[in-house]
RNA sequence: GGGUCGGUAGCUCAGUCGGUAGAGCAGCGGACUUUUAAUCCGUUGGUCCCGAGUUCGAAUCUCGGCCGACCCA
């Protein structure tokens, strides 16, 4: 029998196929087996992986409240703590041991001697491996060089790890391994740790400024019938009950602007777009962007409010808004720069006149002369191709290119001065494109035929281009304020603030290929 | 899609001129009651990414493929 559609061919797949198709068998080697034998062992006790043991204490929290203490207080004052975390290090000296637990604070020593926790549970923990969950309860104590220690009077065993961790001291170097999987990279690197710790924060003081500013936070769909909002190819999805093909969301952009009509009049929504495309060191196929949508703003007014946004998330992740990405200074304490896209490509290229950037074959010349292939388009489209080509990867200080013109820009409003032209900016620093807003275009006849722009390219074979949304020429029919809108990749924004080279760094678990 | 580099023990890595596999860590056994990547002695562990070719002989050379990192498109 042959089934092809790929829903169904689970319920009609033959024994045998679905072996072929289970999960290949584990790999296991001689240390794995070694510690299933352990593990085998502590179950015949009938106690293994407890879970009664109440830690009351985080190892930061000892080493900041009592490293100032001497050696002779803490022996006068025995101050009894209970800790758990992970065996890191382990140093068996005969009768005597230390082991370094790590827990979510950061890592402590453990003094570990025979006749404090009796003959049975010292001869246990000798055979305990690093990477075991253990349980303290102990006295505080300082070594001879003054590390502030647990003289452990119990320790307990509360999770056997059956797989070993990576070398203690080198750590795991594997790329990909720390990619797929980023547990043992959380384990071993304190670095990663530090990294989606910021990641955590900078997200808290984004969200925090946005609620700070009046804007309320909302959540819109993730599945849509119809992809909107952005030019990209989407994933496609298929609804059952409903037997009907979705998409999962390449922008929120078209939901916000509904619910500004509705009189939500300051929104944003933090979560992931989807977009059916290539990984690079700066793509992930899903990613986060934070959108915001404001009434009675505009474009100039949302530069000013990115701006201070920025800011904000660096002072609050950093403390500071001078610091160092891959090793060149990033200042985002100064303005940030405002360029229209002719005046870029002078900043790189001050020998391009006015007149030759007017020109079509000039710039469908230079385009090719650097390297590009030129893309069929109007005059801002060659426009806006020249600048890739030349002067994006240069905007390295934070700098708004504007002005990008009507035929890229299908939801933006037109300029008053230029009808061939948006209110709209994007925002490059480190060469990134890090955001993307406009004054919204809220004229309803202007966006219904502004669709059927997208819908001729996507007849003549534009992949990426818009599908036509009635609802949304029906939710514009009814008024959308003038309004302002932005949009900030918010991984992009991640890397700058954590010195990251590459996107995956600052994504707990990228896209990868199946192992 | 093109280029460069890489894939060897659980981890981090050596491996010379082509001569049949090494270290450290981890593990196992032993010594050791204040160590700091503990130390000392002994020891287990290999589909050298896969396939073909050249050769008496391939981790090593050649070709093809797979996977990854980086750069370019």
């Amino acid at each position: 029998m042959t089934v092809t559609n790929p829903i169904l061919q689970g319920f009609f797949m033959s024994n045998a196929e679905q072996q072929a198709q289970a999960p290949v068998q584990q790999d296991e080697n001689q240390l794995i087996a070694e510690r299933r034998a352990k593990l085998a062992e502590w179950r015949k006790t009938g106690k293994a992986f407890p879970n009664d043991f109440q830690r009351e204490n985080t190892a930061a929290k000892l080493l900041d409240g009592y490293s100032e203490k001497t050696a002779e207080e803490l022996s006068e004052m025995p101050i009894e703590v209970k800790v758990a975390g992970r065996m890191m290090l382990k140093r068996v000296m005969g009768k005597a041991a230390f082991a370094t637990l790590q827990d979510l604070s950061g890592r402590i020593q453990v003094y570990i001697a025979r006749d404090k926790v009796s003959e049975a549970v010292y001869e246990d923990f000798k055979h305990w491996d690093l990477g075991d969950i253990v349980g303290v309860v102990g006295v505080l104590m300082k070594t001879k060089v003054g590390e502030l220690t647990i003289n452990a009077t119990e320790i307990r065993l509360l999770t056997k790890s059956l797989r070993p961790l990576p070398d203690k001291f080198h750590g795991l170097a594997d790329q990909e391994l720390k990619y797929r999987q980023r547990y043992v990279d959380l384990i071993m690197n304190e670095e990663t740790r530090l990294t989606f710790r910021a990641r955590s924060a900078i997200v808290s003081s984004i969200r925090n400024y946005m609620v700070g500013h009046g804007f309320m936070e909302v959540e819109t769909p993730m599945m849509h019938p119809i992809p909107g909002g952005a030019t990209a190819k989407p994933f496609v999805t298929h609804h059952n009950a409903l037997d009907m093909q979705q998409f999962l969301r390449i922008a929120p952009e078209l939901y916000l602007k509904r619910l500004v009509v509705g009189g939500f009049e300051k929104v944003f929504e933090i979560n992931r777009n989807f977009r059916n495309e290539g990984l690079s060191p700066r793509h992930n196929p899903e990613f986060t962007m934070m959108e915001f949508y404001e009434a009675y703003a505009n474009y100039h007014t949302l530069m000013d409010f990115t701006e201070g946004l920025l800011r904000h998330a660096a002072r609050e992740a950093l403390g500071k808004e001078v610091f160092q990405y891959q090793g060149r200074e990033l200042d985002l304490s100064k303005p940030f720069h405002r360029l229209s896209i002719c005046q870029a490509i002078q900043r790189e290229q001050p020998c391009f006149t006015d007149e030759q950037l007017a020109d079509v074959e000039f710039l469908k010349t230079k385009i090719n002369a650097f390297g590009e292939k030129v893309k069929p388009g109007g005059l801002g489209s060659l426009q806006l191709q020249l600048f890739e080509a030349c002067a994006e990867a240069q905007c390295w200080e934070p700098t708004f290119i504007i002005d990008y013109p009507v035929e890229v820009s299908p939801l933006a409003r037109a300029s008053d001065s230029n009808p061939e032209i948006t209110e709209r900016f994007e925002l490059f620093i480190v060469g990134r494109e890090i955001a993307n807003g406009f004054s919204e275009l809220n004229d309803a006849e202007d966006q219904a035929a502004r669709f059927h722009e997208q819908m001729k390219a996507k007849d003549a074979g534009d992949e990426e281009a818009m599908y036509y949304d009635a609802d949304f020429i029906r939710a514009l029919e009814y008024g959308l304020p003038p309004t302002g809108g932005c949009g900030i990749g918010i991984d992009r924004l991640i890397m700058l603030l954590t010195d990251s080279p590459a996107i995956r760094d600052v994504i707990l678990f990228p896209s990868m290929r199946p192992e």
